[in-house]
RNA sequence: GCUGGUGUAGCUCAAUUGGUAGAGCAACUGACUUGUAAUCAGUAGGUUGUGGGUUCAAUUCCUAUCACCAGCUCCA
C-alpha cells in the first residue's frame, strides 16, 4: 500500500492525500470551496460510501443536494431516520424495505396497529430530534451467517427474508445510527444532521414483496430537502399541481362527471363533448393520413367468440356478462374479436398488405374498485384501436411507421413520453419461440430508429409483447396510453388467411395498436397537460364576446352570429354585468379569446380582443381577428 | 380487492364535551347600464351518502353498506 494516493476530481485536478483517507474527510475540505454539503460521492464511477478510505489512485465525483446521486444519499438516509424514530416509538416495529424514490423516500413497517393520521406528526417530531442529535452513519461489513443471526435474534422476519435472497456472493454491510443498525447497501450521508427540511406525507398499505397473498405492511411516504425554503417551494409546487388535477378541473370547468350511479363510468358534458368531437376528427385525419380504414364492431358478441379468442379463459374476472334469448353473450373489454370478424368476411391477398383498420371502439372491462381514478382508469372507455394485417417480412417496417404515427399525434401536443417493451407475462398464450421470435422483431425495429425504450418484463398482453407509451399526469404518475402489440396468436385462434404470391394460403401477422390509449385517459392527461387551458383548437368556447352595457347586445348577437358561421363556437355573455365581473368569468373558464365591445367598437365595427394569458391586445376588425383564430385552429397552436 | 382516510346546500368549507345545521361563492329576484379578473340588496336552497343501532336527544357515538381520496395489487 502506498503512503500516498492521488485523487483525480471531477473539475480535473489532481490531489494527493494520505493512503486510508475517507471520502468522508476529502469531502468536508470539497464542501467548504464548494459552499454546499457533499452528501454522496463517486469512485471512478461507482457510488461509493462516504466513510470508504482511499487506498489507490482513483477519479472522484463528489455530488451534493443538486446531483441525483447526492439527493438519493441524502433521501435513503431519510428513510432510516424515519426507520430509527419509527423504532423508538413503536419497539414492536418490524421493518421491511425503505428505499428513496423520486421526490423523497418511504419505508415498509410492520407493526401490531396501523399507524394513525397522528403517528405521522409523532413520528415526524421524533426524526427531527434524531437530525438534531446528528448521528453519525458507521458502516461494517458482516458475513451472511452474522447478519442473519443478528436479525433474527431481534424478530426482523422481513431483513432475515431479504438477506436469504441476497445472492451467494454478495457483500451485506450494516448501518448504524445511534442506538439503531439497519442492514442496507447503502450510500448514506455521513451523519443524520444533514438532513434540514422534513415532510412526512402519507401512509398507506403495501403489500410485503407487492405480493397480494402476503401481510399488508404499513407504507410511511415522506420527503426531505437541504434547506427549509426548498422543501416549502417543493409543497407549494405539489399544492399548485393539485390544481391541475383533471377530476377537480373537470367539474370546473364542466368537462364531465362521474357519478355514484356509475362508478368508472363517465358522463361527458356538452364541453368535454367538444374536446372529444375535436380530438376524434383529428385521429380520423391523421389514420386517413396514414392509410387506415375505420370500422365499427358491436358491443355485445357471441360467448363462444370469447372462448375461441381466449379472452374467456385469459380474461374473464375482468369481462361482465349478459344473456339473449338463453345464450351466453359478453361485452366486449377488447376490440380485436370484432375486427377479426372483418378481416375473416373476405378473401384477403398479400397484395393489400399491410392492411389497417381502425375503430374508435367502446369497450368495458371491470377494473376492481380501488383502481378507479378520475378518466384515468374508468370501467367503460373508447379505445381509438387499430388491427393491422401484415406479412412477416413487414413487421420492422410497419412498426416504425407506427412509432412514426405516434410521435406526430402526441407532438401536436407537447406531450412528453417514455416507452417500455412489455415481454411475456406468466399468463400467455403460444410457444416460447413465437414469443423470441416478437419481442426481437419489437425491439429490432425501436433499436433500428434509435428510439429510447425500458425494459418491463412480463408485463405483455397474454397474446403477444408489446411496446407501450406511458404519460406523465400533474403530479408526475405515468399512465400507459399509447400501445404496440404484436399478435400471432390470434390469427391462429381465427384461422386467418391471405393468399399469398404463390396462389396458397398463409397465415398473417396481426398488431394491435392504439395512439391516444383510451379516449377518456388521453382527455384526463391534456386536461392536466394544458390546465383546463386548451388550445384554440381544442377549446370547448372559443370566443366570448361582452358587450359592456345592453346597448351593446344587439351588435355582440350579430357579431357571434357571423362568427359561428364560420364554424367557430362563440358565446354572448349579455347579463347586466360589470365588464370586470365577465372578464374574470371568461378568464376561470380559460376560454382563449374575449372580444369586449362597447359603444367605440359598436362605431368602427370593431373588437376590442382580450387573449388569454396575454390580456387586452386593444381593438382590431373583425376580419383581421379570425385570420388569427383561423391560423391558431389550423396550426393547433395556443 | 387490500390498508388507512373522507363523505354536511351546485362548489369550497363551519357547527364547543351528543342539544334536530351556518357562511362565502354559484343560482334566482330587484336596483344599478357599467371599458378589461368579483356592484349592491333580497330570496330560495340540506331526511348531514344510505340502512340499522345506542340515547330523552345523533352531523357528532357504534355497526353495516355505497361512493370518493392516497397508496398497494391489477391495467388503456
Amino acid at each position: 500500500m502506498a503512503d500516498s494516493v492521488k485523487v483525480t476530481l471531477k473539475d480535473g485536478s489532481v490531489r494527493e492525500v494520505l493512503s486510508g483517507t475517507t471520502l468522508a474527510e476529502l469531502a468536508s475540505s470539497i464542501s467548504r470551496s464548494l459552499g454546499k454539503a457533499v452528501l454522496a460521492a463517486g469512485i471512478n464511477g461507482e457510488i461509493k460510501d462516504l466513510s470508504d478510505a482511499l487506498t489507490e489512485d482513483v477519479s472522484v465525483a463528489f455530488y451534493t443536494f443538486e446531483d441525483e446521486e447526492g439527493r438519493h444519499a441524502f433521501r435513503h438516509t431519510s428513510s432510516h431516520v424515519l426507520a430509527q424514530a419509527v423504532k423508538r416509538l413503536f419497539p414492536e416495529a418490524k421493518f421491511a424495505i425503505g428505499p428513496a424514490i423520486a421526490n423523497g423516500y418511504y419505508y415498509d413497517i410492520d407493526v401490531p396497529e396501523p399507524f394513525k393520521p397522528e403517528d405521522l406528526a409523532k413520528i415526524q417530531k421524533e426524526m427531527e430530534k434524531i437530525v438534531k442529535e446528528d448521528l453519525p452513519l458507521v458502516r461494517s461489513q458482516v458475513s451472511r451467517q452474522e447478519a442473519l443471526d443478528m436479525f433474527a435474534a431481534q424478530g426482523e422476519i422481513y431483513k432475515v427474508e431479504i438477506i436469504q435472497d441476497l445472492p451467494e456472493d454478495a457483500v451485506i454491510t450494516l448501518y448504524r445510527q445511534g442506538e439503531f443498525l439497519d442492514l442496507c447497501a447503502g450510500p448514506h450521508l455521513p451523519s443524520t444532521g444533514k438532513i434540514k427540511a422534513i415532510q412526512l406525507q402519507s401512509l398507506a398499505g403495501a403489500y410485503w414483496r407487492g405480493d397480494e397473498k402476503r401481510k399488508m405492511l404499513q407504507r410511511v411516504y415522506g420527503t426531505s430537502f437541504e434547506k427549509k425554503a426548498e422543501l416549502d417551494a417543493y409543497l407549494l409546487m405539489l399544492e399548485e399541481a393539485a390544481k391541475r388535477d383533471h377530476r377537480k378541473l373537470g367539474r370546473e370547468l364542466d368537462l364531465f362527471s362521474i357519478q355514484e350511479e356509475g362508478p368508472g363510468f363517465p358522463f361527458f358534458h356538452p364541453k368535454g363533448m367538444v374536446v372529444r368531437n375535436e380530438l376524434e376528427a383529428f385521429w380520423r385525419t391523421i389514420h386517413f393520413k396514414y392509410d387506415y380504414q375505420e370500422i365499427k364492431t358491436p358491443i355485445i358478441l357471441h360467448q363462444k367468440l370469447w372462448q375461441q379468442s381466449g379472452h374467456w379463459d385469459h380474461y374473464r374476472e375482468n369481462m361482465y356478462f349478459t344473456s339473449i334469448d338463453d345464450e351466453g353473450y359478453a361485452v366486449k373489454p377488447m376490440n380485436c374479436p370484432g375486427g377479426i370478424l372483418v378481416y375473416r368476411s373476405q378473401h384477403h391477398s398479400y397484395r393489400d398488405f399491410p392492411l389497417r383498420t381502425a375503430e374508435l371502439g367502446l369497450v368495458h372491462r371491470h377494473e376492481i374498485s380501488g383502481a378507479l381514478h378520475g378518466l384515468m382508469r374508468v370501467r367503460s372507455f373508447t379505445q381509438d384501436d387499430a388491427h393491422i394485417f401484415l406479412l412477416p417480412s413487414q413487421i420492422k417496417a410497419e412498426i416504425q411507421r407506427t412509432i412514426g404515427l405516434f410521435k406526430e399525434v402526441y407532438s401536436v401536443f407537447g406531450l412528453s413520453y417514455h416507452a417500455e417493451l412489455s415481454t411475456k407475462p406468466e399468463k400467455a398464450m403460444g410457444a416460447q419461440e413465437i414469443w423470441d421470435l416478437t419481442t426481437n422483431a419489437l425491439k429490432e425495429a425501436m433499436d433500428e430508429i434509435e428510439m429510447p425504450y425500458r425494459i418491463n418484463e412480463g408485463d405483455g398482453a397474454f397474446y403477444g409483447p408489446k411496446i407501450d407509451f406511458h404519460l406523465k399526469d400533474s403530479i408526475g404518475r405515468t399512465w400507459q396510453c399509447g400501445t404496440i402489440q404484436l399478435d400471432m396468436q390470434m390469427p391462429e385462434k381465427f384461422d386467418l388467411t391471405y393468399v399469398g404470391e404463390d396462389g396458397l394460403k398463409h397465415r398473417p401477422v396481426m398488431i394491435h395498436r392504439v395512439v391516444y390509449g383510451s379516449i377518456e385517459r388521453f382527455i384526463g392527461i391534456l386536461i392536466e397537460h394544458y390546465a383546463g387551458a386548451f388550445p384554440v383548437w381544442l377549446a370547448p368556447v372559443q370566443v366570448k364576446i361582452l358587450p359592456i352595457t345592453a346597448r351593446q347586445a344587439e351588435y355582440a348577437e350579430k357579431l357571434a352570429a357571423s362568427i359561428k358561421e364560420q364554424f367557430v363556437r362563440v358565446e354572448v355573455d349579455s347579463r347586466n354585468e360589470k365588464i370586470g365581473y365577465k372578464i374574470r368569468e371568461a378568464q376561470m373558464a380559460k376560454i382563449p379569446y374575449v372580444l369586449v365591445v362597447g359603444d367605440k367598437e359598436m362605431e368602427s365595427g370593431q373588437v376590442a380582443v382580450r387573449k388569454r394569458g396575454e390580456g387586452d391586445l386593444g381593438a382590431t376588425t373583425v376580419e383581421a381577428f379570425m385570420r388569427q383564430l383561423k391560423t391558431d385552429v389550423a396550426e393547433k397552436k395556443i
